[in-house]
DNA sequence: CGAATAATTGACAAACGTCAATGCCCGTGG
DNA sequence: CCACGGGCATTGACGTTTGTCAATTATTCG
């Protein structure tokens, strides 16, 4: 089982850039940040103050057990929303997993955002629930094909997908150990599901097959 | 494995009764509904038009695989809120475990209800992604140790907790089968850590260890 | 009191994890 | 441009945990 000290935990620093033209919905500009791969973006007990877009990248939210179990509870990818949290301080740590850029809103005390914010709770919820019943009722095939049909979904539905997260992060997401998901990996391989272009990029040969394994 | 096949999945008629009168915050009278056990509060792909408080006994959250493996992915208890969800339709479905009283809240078109839902949808996405630990790091006996130490903190801490649900419901929750749930019970009876009282409730004996168990 | 249901227990099997060795990328520097 | 090194991924052998199947015991409800 891999494990995450202390030291293991990314303590890089966080590099503010300035913002680019912001193409959004509306309200004033809001400042895009930049991570480097790896690097913090919020900490578990920190106060959370603000709930983040992403601009280009990818981002994982996990918690951990005292011995250094991770527990990735969702990736965010480009255009999608995170941070938003309950009370005053986040339950969770957010990190880039590759250099990403972030747009912060920041969350002011005086402007009422329970009108934005609502439906992407509500979502994240239904994501959270439908997670949980891969880790509770799926093995481990079952749980690499939601996986990878999820991010075929999220990702336009191309035959083409990109998995900007290493094995390790497709592990603790999954509950699964990396070992088991490079089995996994091959033995769709070997059926002709899927084949390999490079460790970050698969292509989805039968997507039904896939479909059908996750539920 | 314990499966669900449609003729397993209750049928029972949504028995309404008179409301009593309503204990509650703020606005009008709101109905109370009652539901025999184990009887359907709503299923997955009805439309949601409401939020629903428990009045008195318990209600579980699920979720169906096609093959009918279940994930429950939550448990409410009197006092505590569900049924707010994403777009326009249930996602899961919501079952009374026991005769259960839940007081219906509809929300309308009109009203706006944001300010009440968010904290409620928030407090459910940071419940779920600790259960998201639970299940994808946690090993049989640190989940049942971690369900319990939860069960004993939403019952006010008492040394004596009691559980409303089926061994098979502790299962489904928790990712195990009934036959690992029991055994998990046994070995923490004989551990000293609780005692069984009967079936239905539990003694907590060293609440300390159980809390290091769940983490 | 007795039948039906739920829970426990035991023997065995299967899935996944652990440990260790090997292989493959990819970036860096000569 | 090629060679080398380091990190990540894959593969194999084996162990542990949990699931499956089946029998037994306990509990609840008529």
């Amino acid at each position: 089982m891999q494990v995450y000290t202390s030291a293991t935990i990314s303590l890089s620093s966080h590099l503010a850039q300035p913002g680019r033209p912001a193409p959004l919905e509306s309200g004033p500009l809001q400042p895009v940040m930049f991570f480097p791969a790896s690097s913090e973006i919020y900490a578990q007990g920190e106060k959370a103050g603000a709930f983040y877009q992403v601009e280009f990248g990818a981002v994982r939210i996990y918690r951990l057990l005292a011995d250094g179990r991770r527990q990735i509870s969702a990736f965010h990818l480009a255009g999608e929303t995170f941070g938003f949290e309950a009370g005053t301080t986040h339950h969770f740590f957010a990190e880039a997993i590759n250099a990403t850029g972030v747009r912060v809103f920041r969350v002011t005390g005086g402007a009422d955002m329970s009108h934005q914010l609502l439906p992407l709770a509500l979502k994240g919820l239904t994501r959270a629930q439908e997670h949980l019943l891969v880790l509770g009722r799926q093995n481990a095939i079952e749980r690499v094909a939601a996986f990878l049909v999820d991010m075929v979904e999220r990702q336009g539905g191309l035959r083409q997908v990109e998995l900007p997260m290493s094995r390790v992060d497709i592990g603790d997401y999954l509950g699964l150990t990396i070992e088991t998901v490079s089995r996994v990996f091959t033995r769709l391989k070997d059926k002709g599901v899927i084949r390999l272009l490079n460790l970050r990029s698969v292509e989805i040969l039968k997507q039904d097959v896939l479909q059908t394994m996750g539920e």
